[in-house]
This record gives C-alpha cells, structure tokens and sequence, in this order.
RNA sequence: GCCCCCAUCGUCUAGAGGCCUAGGACGCCACCCUUUCAAGGUGGAGAUCACCGGUUCGAAUCCGGUUGGGGGCGCCA
C-alpha cells in the first residue's frame, strides 16, 4: 500500500490498504507500507500521521514501513519513504538518459498546453508530440545558456501492452496513444509513476493492489518496468467507492476522512466489515465477519468489477451490531472519550448496560447520558411545560400525577430499579392512568427528554435527592402554568 | 474528444447454463413485544437480472452490438 501525505486518511485508501492487508495475510505474504511523498509541496507530517494513526486504528498491521510518524522504519528494503529515496530514482534517471530510453525536453507548459488543445481540436489523443527528440545540440547549447531547466521523458515504444489484471483479468491498451510522459521533474524531483516502478523493484514488490482509477496508468508502469529492465508485478484493479450519484467518492459529496468517522463514534471492527464487503463477499449469506475471518475467507479473485456506493445507513447497522456484541466493560472504555466528563466510571460502567442497546454510534451515550452530567437547572431547560401532558390531559392532573409519583417513589426505602418501578406502577394504578402516559412526564422531568435509557434506572443513577428534586421541580412549573 | 473499465431490488450483494416463479442483508412499511427510544420477533412492498440480437432443448449466467454510467488522459498521486 502507498498512500500520499497529501490529505488525510481517506475512506477509499482505507479500503484498498484493507484489501492489500487481506491479500497479504490470506496468502500468507508480506504487506508494505510505503509513503509517496515526491508531492513535497503538498505533503505534510500531520497528514502522514493522521493516516498511519488511522490505519493501525482500524487494526491493519504492516510488516514493512514505517510504524508511526518519526518513527524508523521496519523491513529491510526501506527507507519507505519515497522523499529519503531521490538518490536512487537520480540513478535510475540517469541510466535510462544513458541507453537512451529517456530524454530531456525543454518545452514550456505554454507550448504544451498549446499543443494539447490543437490535438483535441483534431480529436485526437492528447499526448506528448517528440519535439525534444529532434533538437540539434545548437539548440540544447541554446536553453543551457538561457539556463532553462529540462524535464526527463520516457521514450514509450508504441507497441501493444497486455497485462492480467487479478480482477479484471486480461487487459489490452495501445502504448501509441501514450506519448512521452515525463519522469522528472525539471526542478530534478522524480515523478509518481518513475518512482514506484522504482521502488516496486527495489521492495520486491510481487502484487500491486490499487484502485480502479489506476488502471490506465499501468501501461506507463509497464513500459517503465521494461525500460528499465525490471521484473514485472501482478497487477490487480479493486473498484471504487462511489458518491451516492454513482461518481468516484470525493469530499465534496461524501464525508471521506477516516478520521471524522472515528470521532463519530464507529468502531473500527464494524469499519472493517463494512469497507470488506463493499466490493467483495464470501458468497454465502454471512456478514458479520472480524479482521481474522475476513483474512481467512478473502479471496481478490472475487472481488467486484463495479464500483459501490458508500451506504452510511449500513454502517450504522453493523456499528450497532458491533456495539451490542462489546462486553460492558469494554464498551465502557471505548465510551470514555464519547460521555460528559461529569460521568465518572462508576457512573458510566453502571450505565453501559442501559444503553448498549439502543446505540449506533459511541456518541449516542453523550446525549442519552447529559442528564446524569448537566444540573437541574439545565436538565429543566431542556423541556417546556407542554411537554409533560400526555394526549388529553390537563396541567393540573399532571401535576397532581407527578405529586403522587414523586410521594410512591419517596417512600421506597431501597433506592433501586425494582421497588421503585412497583412503587410507580402501583400508583399509575391508583390514578387509573395507563403506566406509558404516567411515565412520560416522569421521565421527562428526571431526564430532560422524551427518549432516555430505561426510566427507573436512569433514577438509580441519577439519586434519590436529584430525582425527587426534578419531580419536585416540575411539579412547581406545573403549577404555575396550570390556570388557578 | 481519445483510451480504458463497468452494468442483478433504492443501497450492499448471492448467482460461474437447468437448483431462479432471482436468495440474503440494509433501508422502508405493518404487526408483535414494550415505561420512551432502541434492540428482538413475524410478515410485506421492492429487480420484466440496462436494452437488442445471437448460441443452446434451456441464459441473470456464454458471444456480439447498443445504451447508460464511471475512470483516466498533469512538471498531482
């Protein structure tokens, strides 16, 4: 896997990383690591970070590469990263200047580009037209003097190139409508595609796994490898992942940073299920898998020809089912970093089995959790009078349903979920209110909402005193709503 | 414009010539359970397998074409 520091960790990276990771260990390979950054402009540390922290979050372990930003590399073909490599690709340069596969050129981008358009205009392919291959040396003695700095183009034979995609299967494309492409920049830094082939063969690279968007740059790659004299690898085009209008997934139209979903609160098992099958499936009817499994059960040769759209609502499923299958003290670690710091551990360790049902995601518990950290006051804030009155009943009977509520549960000498439930049935009972429209207004003075984990243990959590203290509190606005 | 790639419910997919009156899951709807919301259970709607033509006794599956979609055509990666 060879991602750029130009951004951070991005879902479509995460996914071919993920494949690449699933290859290796089902065969029982080598996974690499390694960072293409030859874009020095764009290139950044913090990106570089953010995605080495994002993959080892998702649990993707390399064998080769560096393991985390500033650290040194592991393996034994680094360095791995590409801008600690430029005096091999210099080599490389020059040897192919040397047999003549390569050649400089002088043209500016203004002539380029006005090549390009003449080409379209004739609607033909937009390629490079050789003008640098017929210069006299009085020429080149000219751009010395005006020291204009040349770039580095491959001279591509136009011949036919085939190659046996893993996924696709046999792939044709006609080098002829190539061109000369450039491989080194006239500043003297070495290009993407000069440099992996490069690296490709220095890391005995066997099999590169990469996305869709790739594939007609693998003729260049080719025509590099052979240039070169270099052994080539086995090539396998993984689909893309796609906006909901079926384009190639971007920023623009799709959240696609790895690390916003983790601060969302998806975990990265459910992360990993759903990226793997987003492209792939065992093909049988099972779907919940872990990383191990998906190792196991992976096979590239399965793998789609077509691309998938980013489904959010099915990953919030398989984020639920993974939180539910979390033993509660786990969750309640991986809860930490989501609830109000005025929850303390014991607090959160008691209420992780009320809401591990009804989470998507880990930052659910903060709102389904505020009340047990905000005061009265802003719990009260929360809801307006209205609020309180089920479908058809008055403030003032509310108000009096709440006095007896609060009176039932006050009178419990053991402060826990079962007397205190009995206590409130009882008195809905008393009241001949139907227990759903009793406890509505009950849990939203206690809670501040109409949706809460399970009322009575919420009071549990919450104390005796606050609770009777909201109750009390709600019944006085009651009151004063209530006409005399 | 040129080149390449792709095509099964809204979405992710099963499907490798008869097992398909096309299966599962998400989402959606209904009902059950139920202190809210979820979760869980049951059931339902939802795909003329993009289209046309071949091959075959038989095609979602093989072949050709058409259409549609996507990707790439940089001194980005």
């Amino acid at each position: 896997m060879a991602p750029s520091p130009t951004g951070p960790l991005h879902i479509g990276t995460a996914r071919t990383s993920l494949y690449n990771y699933l290859f290796a260990r089902h065969v029982g390979g080598t996974f690499v690591l390694r960072i293409e950054d030859t874009d020095l402009e764009r290139s950044t540390a913090d990106f570089e970070r953010d995605i080495l922290d994002n993959l080892h979050w998702l649990g993707l372990t390399w064998d080769e590469g560096p393991q985390h930003a500033g650290d040194e590399d592991i393996g034994s073909f680094g360095p791995y990263r590409q801008s600690l490599r430029f005096d091999r690709y210099a080599r490389e340069a020059d040897r192919l200047l040397q047999t003549g596969a390569a050649y400089h050129c002088w043209c500016t981008p203004e002539e380029l580009d006005a090549v390009r358009r003449e080409q379209e205009t004739r609607k033909e392919a937009p390629r490079y037209n050789g003008r640098c291959l017929s210069l006299t040396d009085a020429d080149r003695a000219r751009f010395d003097a005006e020291s204009r700095k040349p770039v580095i183009r491959l001279k591509v034979p136009p011949e036919t190139v085939r190659f046996d995609d893993l996924i696709r299967g046999p792939v044709e494309f006609d080098n002829a409508l190539l061109g000369d492409f450039v491989i080194v920049r006239s500043s003297g830094v070495p290009l993407y595609h000069f440099v992996v082939v490069i690296d490709d063969e220095q890391m005995e690279i066997t099999h590169v796994i990469r996305g869709e968007d790739h594939i007609s740059n693998t003729p260049k790659h080719i025509a590099l490898i052979r240039a070169l004299g270099y052994r080539e690898p086995v090539f396998g085009h993984i689909p893309l992942i796609l906006n909901p209008d079926r384009s190639k997934m971007s920023k623009r139209k799709s959240q696609t940073g790895m690390s916003e979903y983790r601060s969302e609160g998806y975990l990265p098992e459910a992360m990993v299920n759903f990226l793997a099958f987003l492209g792939w499936s065992p093909g049988t009817e099972e779907e919940i898998f872990s990383l191990e499994e998906l190792a196991e059960r992976f096979d590239i040769g399965q793998v789609h020809k077509a691309g998938a759209i980013f489904d959010r609502d099915r990953l919030d499923y398989l984020n639920g089912v993974y939180i539910r299958s979390l033993t509660d003290a786990d969750l309640a670690l991986r809860l930490r970093p989501f609830v109000p710091t005025g929850v303390d551990d014991t607090t959160l360790a008691r209420l992780v089995p009320l809401l591990k049902e009804r989470m998507v995601r880990l930052t659910d518990a903060g709102e389904l959790s505020g009340f047990l950290a905000e005061t009265d006051e802003v719990v009260a804030s929360w809801w307006s009078t209205d609020d309180l009155l089920p479908k058809g009943r008055e403030a003032s009977e509310v108000s009096g349903a709440l006095g007896v509520a609060r009176d039932a549960l006050a009178e419990c000498t053991t402060w826990s979920e079962e007397p205190l439930e009995s206590a409130a049935r009882s008195a809905a009972d008393a009241l001949g209110w139907k227990a759903g429209d009793f406890f509505r207004p009950i849990r939203l003075a206690v809670t501040g909402k109409p949706v809460s984990p399970p009322l009575f243990g919420s009071m549990v959590l919450l104390g005796r005193d606050a609770t009777l203290a909201r109750l009390d509190g709600a019944i006085q606005r009651l009151r004063a709503a209530a006409p005399a």
